[in-house]
DNA sequence: CTCGTAGTAGACAGAGTGGTCTACAATGAT
DNA sequence: ATCATTGTAGACCACTCTGTCTACTACGAG
């Protein structure tokens, strides 16, 4: 595998286990048997190879929840599918995903929390990319304007919180929870499609 | 001031805004002016302090919500206030909680993900008050049991939601957001209590 | 008076930090 | 055959990290 490659690959894991500050570029180079004189012949600094990682899980992450949610008709079940997918995520039932240990967009936010910096603003990139594919997938109901907006806002809202109660609190279950809100919600607004 | 206290709260504050591992003790000792031989009267470890910064947050976020909850009459007024609050807290507007840099409690828990650590635990410990503080206000509702956990369940997502969405994205709006879906969402459910 | 507690200044230790440097090996194009 | 390019190993640099230590002052309770 190309060496910058498998730096990330290596520097991604480490971070998201134990955070990205916690761990060196000492440790990301024995871990993945690379010279340091390697690394910063591709990365300028750590803060680069910092964003490399948050633009790899990006990636990973944004493609395998699209894999999920095309595997059942757009519109409502890919709704529902979200949670499902979610709630594998959380029970660590997605080795593309590595165990769990929280959002790591999320989690990188907390150690990055000026939002003028590259590596916040990655973070936020990503969030962003998956609020269009759901926003997406709510447009697929054909509701009014308003709705829409709305029906989008829980969804994210729901995703969001599930995930930090996943982590913080360790309640696994968080997902299935927020899909059975979001299955009543839908019940009330919409005409099963 | 106690220096005790004063450590802890030097302490906090550093920790909230550049992140805990990111905060050195020399810098904490340097911005309270205290000898780092008293630090370490008082503390055993850099760990044992962040602790304790950690429970200092504790009491007064809950001691600020709990008054703002307190200031209207309990029940669905109370779960509306929550996000109004919240919406304050985002557009800093609450000296007391420091200007808004996200939740202490997600921030820390991203930098000790491992659950069974001390400080994972007490930031679980924080969220369960919380979450106890709004059950009580859905008690209020007289609903019948199913729909209590499920209302509770909606705040408490749509509130971790908010402040996810408020820090990483910088919608800083994402409270009033929420309130809306409740209200929408409380307006189906139950008769005007 | 005595003893325990709180507190100070700051040198120091040992490990670790991000980042640079020298010296060298393999490769492929001309 | 020669030479530029790419990458390697790891010593090294200046600095910072947590935590320890000596030597000392101040104060209140019994």
């Amino acid at each position: 595998m190309d060496k910058k490659e498998l730096l990330v690959r290596t520097a991604f894991k480490l971070f998201y286990i134990h955070g990205i500050h916690a761990v060196g570029v000492n440790l990301v180079l024995a871990e993945s048997g690379i010279a340091k004189r390697t690394l910063y012949h591709h990365f300028p600094s750590k803060e680069h190879l910092i964003e490399a990682a948050v633009r790899h899980r990006d990636r990973s992450y944004h493609a395998w929840l699209v894999s999920r949610l095309d595997a059942v008709p757009a519109g409502k079940p890919a709704l529902l599918e979200l949670f499902n997918a979610l709630n594998d995520w959380f029970h660590s039932r997605v080795p593309d995903l590595d165990h769990f240990n929280g959002c790591f967009f999320i989690n990188a936010s907390a150690e990055f929390g000026d939002r003028d910096n590259a590596i916040h603003q990655a973070c936020a990139e990503h969030k962003a990319g998956i609020s269009a594919l759901i926003r997406k997938h709510v447009d697929e109901l054909s509701l009014s304007d308003g709705i829409i907006v709305e029906i989008t806002n829980l969804v994210v809202l729901l995703k969001e919180g599930s995930i930090s109660l996943a982590h913080v609190q360790g309640n696994l279950d968080a997902a299935l929870e927020a899909k059975a809100i979001l299955e009543s919600v839908l019940q009330d607004r919409i005409a099963d499609k």
